[in-house]
DNA sequence: ATAACTGTCCTAGTGTCATAGGACAGAGGG
DNA sequence: CCCTCTGTCCTATGACACTAGGACAGTTAT
């Protein structure tokens, strides 16, 4: 596991730690009920402030990512996302019109557009298998 | 065209008139070209101060959007963004790769997630269509 | 020229965000 | 108990974002 803070992007810190373990979670990196790496070592190795990746933390319990157990650690959960599955859909939506009007505007054609997509998923997929392969040989 | 504010979104309003106008371009309800509201009527109608719109405007000239000829008004651009091919290529696999992981963070399963893509697609298809016909015929 | 319109620049106020350090509370090993 | 680890809360400071009003410059019609 292993996190780096990009300090010239612009994006605040924290969220970057919120994105690279949502994206550790999705590619099978971290698994369900695995220990993130406790707040105080990580600031100190990525050079920020414990509250800092606390805030990263508290924003990724809030979003159902993971669990705090305070004097325990942080863990990945098991069922991500308590909403409501017509919220969860409306959320997706607007996530994805937003990429599609980015193609469209980057003047990206709809078929090289979906090519890219399942380009993405495919990428995705192949990462899942060997995190699963790497963890249960 | 109608642009409306969602002031307790959290969302700076000049933001949302951003992404008003990208997907008013991108569904041809804006059609390149054509005028947009000129700042100060716009900012009254929607109880905003011109200097909102004006950032607002001067952000989608940036992004190559629209063009702004002073004393005349903003239009539509022809050619959207000035960026070259792998560069856009970047920025929509960003876009992509952050609805992907949403997906599996909302447990919304590949096929799905495809088949909900592809519904939008056909959604902004027939938006354009609509437009084509009510500015042809 | 005047007036009414267009967008733009400058500057200031206000608030929120991101970050940081100190102190506190629960868990577990000597 | 004592110490060290865990996460958490409170507070403060610095920076930046958003908004706002005044003054300016180009365009067009009268």
């Amino acid at each position: 596991m292993l996190f780096r803070i990009n300090f010239k992007s612009g994006k605040p810190a924290y969220l970057q730690v919120v994105d690279q373990v949502k994206a550790a979670a999705a590619s099978g990196e971290l698994r369900p009920g695995e220990a993130l790496p406790s707040i105080r070592p990580l600031a100190e190795e990525l050079h920020l402030n414990r509250n800092t990746i606390a805030k990263a933390y508290a924003e990724l319990e809030s979003l159902g990512v993971i669990e705090s157990l305070p004097g325990k650690g942080c863990f990945l959960s098991q069922n991500h996302s308590p909403l409501r599955k017509e919220i969860r859909r409306k959320l997706l939506i607007e996530e994805i019109d937003q990429a599609i009007v980015m193609a469209h505007h980057l003047q990206v054609p709809g078929p090289e557009f979906l090519e890219l997509i399942q380009e993405r998923l495919d990428a995705l997929e192949e990462k899942r298998r060997a995190h699963e392969s790497h963890k249960e040989g």
